[in-house]
DNA sequence: CTGAAAGCGCTTACAG
DNA sequence: CTGAAAGCGCTTACAG
């Protein structure tokens, strides 16, 4: 209705400045209904091929692509999932990410990523209704009841490494599991004082890997030293030095991720501590760096990126029930644990190169 | 209007099963207008504190949360960016998306992600419309052409490390200063055969990390034979295998990217051939793993975080300024480019240790 | 097969 | 300060 700017000699001018031609202008030009247009971007109903066609061109001629925001609100579906992280860094969470899209963009799904940057974020998510399907959330460091206060309510969701709240499908790592075979592992190869480099205090997967790792050494008569690490490079750097210079005894050490075991692996090295010949050493995820250190890292794997894939598939699986009404107090979707199973490599076998 | 199921006891319950609490359920609850609802939820406009009061009082009881997708639609603005990017793997994505989320969680935006596999996933760009406020797209692979025909008219947006298509900025790396800044360092070392693994043909990355390597090994008056690799691990250590066979004479090896070089210096030990002794190496991106290879791999660095954190300040700002109206057709935000520098470590360095 | 109209859940001039 | 109403750009029964 506003005047079109008089300089603008192009053909058939969307609206206002700068705006995106909409379904009307489509209509109009076309010279047929929007309803009729929208049939056509839908494919779903039957218009004639004439119709078709003159829609398709007046389309193309204004470059017309319809609002997915309209759209979604008008269809009460996104087409996006939400992924919430614990702050990301490392391997660990691309190859989860990874696994998210190769499931999701085979769903023609989105991802749209929010952090928790230790508790600040949590008050985004409730906002995040209506701009998602679903939520995917991974956080283990987080009070279950503060988790709970904040999720959007009647947002399909499936939790990662943390305890479900409502009747939400869970995807968990047998952590007690894997943390037992590591010193297992390490017991069976000789290891008389192992000292454990756990995960922060508070995060569930710490705990759990713990509790397995002392299961494990009570089991095999061993003794177990727990030192708490961040699962940082450096805090497992921290006890490596310790180690070498003596102040902590240990002819092994299993550490509670990758990450802190290369920190202690560089530590010995650095100081001349031979390893495994001296000091065997076992970590948690198993992401690819550990293959490429040397001497390569033994390490409790888990495939990360189909666990992300998994995740994926749950969710979608439980958003389609919640769309069919059946409701949330049915826990839809089973949980599913995750076995993981023990890399074997250099830092706990003696190999032939001193 | 519809009655409600008989045997739902809860307080007020919202209209249909599992339906979320809307702003007119809050207004009716609260005796008020959906207008005074949205004031006291968007807290611009002046409102009495007792209405104030009333309001949010009839939404925790409902426990209502704003329709984001509603919200966006009306007022034009999603609060998230898109993100698109190759297909993802390794740290170099991980460290890109971290520098990202930092910059857009401060300004409290979304990152909602599409991965590119090579080529498919260029249709749902256009679908983004009405979903992202903008567009982050890296897509170093994609002929400009391409790329641009399936770009959404309008929406704002900047490229990292590819042509720029429209007058949106580019961020772009001194690739040529890069690869030039290492061939002369292995040259000053004094390599006097030097094989460049570059990265895929019709890369652009990989195209002027090889130009610059080519016209620094012509400046210093070395011989630089080019072999092709992909960027993962197992091409360069194709390459390795090659050069510990004797097949390729070399006595330095610069890789396109830190996997390739990798790739490399893992099959020259495991052939035993002396790194730096025999072989020097230096890779390109300095992903964190450099640092913690052995010996330790020399590399020219981006700080890819900081990469992705202007990305988005950048996006930021030609959003605004395409909301109060400048045209597209002015570059607004300068181009930037991003200037690497090498970090020289033990691949390309005498250690004392044999 | 096609169109007019209501509706998705918000925001925001416009009057009071 | 507050409310009635129009509008954001779509989809989808409902009639024809």
């Amino acid at each position: 209705m506003s005047p079109a700017r008089p300089d603008s000699a192009s053909v058939a001018a969307p609206a206002a400045r700068g705006t995106h031609a909409t379904i009307h202008d489509v209509a109009r030009v076309a010279g047929v209904s929007v309803a009729s247009v929208s049939r056509v971007f839908n494919g779903r109903d039957h218009v004639r091929a004439e119709m078709r066609a003159r829609v398709e061109q007046a389309a193309a001629q204004l470059g017309y692509v319809p609002h997915a925001g309209a759209r979604s609100l008008s269809m009460a579906r996104t087409g996006a999932m939400g992924v919430v992280l614990p702050d990301l860094h490392g391997e660990f969470f691309s190859e989860l990410l990874r696994g998210m899209d190769r499931e999701a963009s085979r769903r023609g799904l989105g991802l749209l990523l929010t952090v928790l940057h230790d508790g600040r974020g949590l008050d985004t998510l409730a906002a995040l209704r209506g701009q998602v399907d679903g939520l995917m959330v991974m956080a283990p460091e987080l009070d279950p009841a503060i988790l709970a206060r904040h999720m959007p309510r009647g947002l399909a969701s499936v939790f990662l490494a943390c305890i479900p709240q409502d009747g939400s499908p869970s995807l968990r790592i047998d952590n007690r599991a894997g943390a037992a075979a590591a010193v297992a592992h390490l017991a069976a190869g000789g290891a008389k004082r192992i000292v454990h480099i756990s995960g922060p205090a508070g995060n569930l997967d710490a705990l759990e890997r713990r509790a397995g790792a002392e299961a494990a050494a009570a089991a095999a008569g061993v003794a177990l030293t727990v030192i708490e690490g961040d699962f940082h490079e450096g805090s497992g750097a921290a006890v490596g030095e310790s180690v070498a210079a003596g102040t902590l005894e240990a002819d092994a050490i299993f550490a509670a991720n990758d990450m802190m075991a290369i920190g202690a692996l560089m530590a010995l090295k650095r100081h001349g501590v031979a390893v495994p010949g001296q000091v065997a050493i076992v970590g948690f995820d198993d992401i690819p760096l550990s293959r490429l250190v040397s001497p390569a890292l033994t390490s409790v794997a888990i495939d990360i990126a189909a666990m992300g894939a998994r995740a994926v598939a749950q969710l979608a699986a439980r958003i389609t029930a919640a769309r069919e009404g059946f409701l949330e107090s049915t826990s839809t979707g089973a949980d599913e644990t995750i076995v993981p199973h023990l890399m074997v490599r250099e830092t706990t076998r003696e190999t032939d190169r001193g």
